[in-house]
DNA sequence: AAGTGGTCTAGACCACTCA
DNA sequence: GAGTGGTCTAGACCACTTG
């Protein structure tokens, strides 16, 4: 039956938060099949194709995938082709870059100035950091500065040898990841990246400041890379 | 009535052609009011659902507005917010830099390798190029080599002070236009280039790569941007 | 053969816009 | 009040996958 049926907001779309929530919460587990679309409609008291409207939605958003005679899907967020789709690097012949990563020590602080605005945090939030390295066939290629905020991942510091891409982290806390944006300027690499990425200081490199936001568009990542390309390029796919 | 009625292809597909069709011929114009839901439903032979699924589809390749109590209306190619969608520099506030664009005269020439590659070209092929400068508050700040395919756009060269915005071309030939994708990287800037920059021959610069396609994925524009940035970022957007 | 999602129908009622 | 798109219903049949 429908959460709420007083409410203004439509069927298909209570339909689809219900659905949603499963998922992240992990009712539903990644790669579990969920029920069928007459089982669902039934559930939820709505026609089926109130139902299906729901399911195309969250389809869209990659949160399963449907196979026609197979059935419906819990997409796997921590999967390949999931988790690095906000990785926009590719070789010379336009294969993705995915690069070994090397992560330090997570630690914690209140957040200054450009993570407020970033993330969209209060004074006194805080957030956790993380240097990222990341290297390509044993080439260091991009220095990446990280944060995120400390309310959504509790805990993190914490955790040892956990991945820390934040699709993977995003799934185990509940969280559906959404948009991400870019901003691409040249930059001079700081003194460590210089040191980490075996060039001269104030090389020039490419600057990558980048937010993801989630489903519903709060910022969970701040991040920016430093990155030396020899021979690739980012690809900005328009739409 | 459906085109085909024996083809595979489902009738939803089928309407979506037949409209996207009269859009890009012209026979529906920019800005013009379209037959509701139930009238093309009608003409089609097909139910309104049907029909709908096909508007739906078209507003999401951005060729229609539809807007609820009004109608639905063919959206003008040339207006601002969609001929300017393949442009991502952002000012230090985030807002888009449209530059005042200066074109030189449009020359006619076989297709080299890149231009083969890019624009998916045969060895006979012709293709126009144009170069650009774009401006913003009287600063140059890009240089553009633009190649475009000779057969899609016939008599370029002939014709004198046309704009060559992609966008408008497009529409003006019937041309329907879908993604763009945009290698970004380091280089420097080119002696000519440097030169209309007004900076220092193999400055850094942000060399933007660009092919457009079509809505049907055919390259219709490839063109190599040497941007150089004070101040301003490429903002790139991923879903 | 049974079960799934994909397509398609033929309506109803509602929210919104505008004359 | 008339006309539009937005939501919703309650089915039918088809294409595809799997046991």
């Amino acid at each position: 039956m429908p959460q709420d049926v007083l409410s203004n907001r439509p069927l298909y779309l209570q339909v689809r938060d219900a659905l949603a929530e499963r998922i992240a919460k992990g009712t539903w587990r990644p790669g579990a099949a969920i029920p069928n679309e007459s089982d669902l409609a039934r559930e939820f008291g709505v026609s089926p194709g109130t139902t299906r409207k729901a399911l195309d939605l969250i389809e869209s958003e990659r949160l399963v995938t449907r196979r026609q005679g197979r059935g419906t899907f819990v997409n796997d967020q921590a999967s390949e082709g999931l988790a690095i789709r906000f990785s926009n690097i590719r070789g010379a012949d336009g294969e993705r870059i995915v690069g070994q990563v090397e992560a330090g020590e997570a630690t914690e602080g209140k957040a200054n100035a450009l993570e407020r605005e970033r993330l969209r945090l209060q004074a006194a939030d805080h957030v956790y950091r993380i240097r990222r390295v990341q290297s390509h066939d044993g080439r260091p290629f991009m220095v990446e500065d990280v944060s995120m905020p400390a309310t959504i991942f509790p805990r993190l510091v914490e955790m040892n040898g956990v991945n820390h891409r934040i699709a993977i982290l995003a799934q185990r806390h509940g969280v559906l990841l959404g948009k991400a944006q870019e901003r691409i300027s040249i930059g001079q690499a700081s003194p460590e990246a210089a040191e980490v990425l075996g060039i001269a200081p104030a090389t020039a490199i490419l600057s990558l400041d980048r937010v993801t936001q989630t489903l519903d568009g709060y910022p969970v990542e701040w991040r920016i890379g430093q990155c030396h390309l020899v021979g690739q390029h980012y690809l900005a796919e328009m739409t």
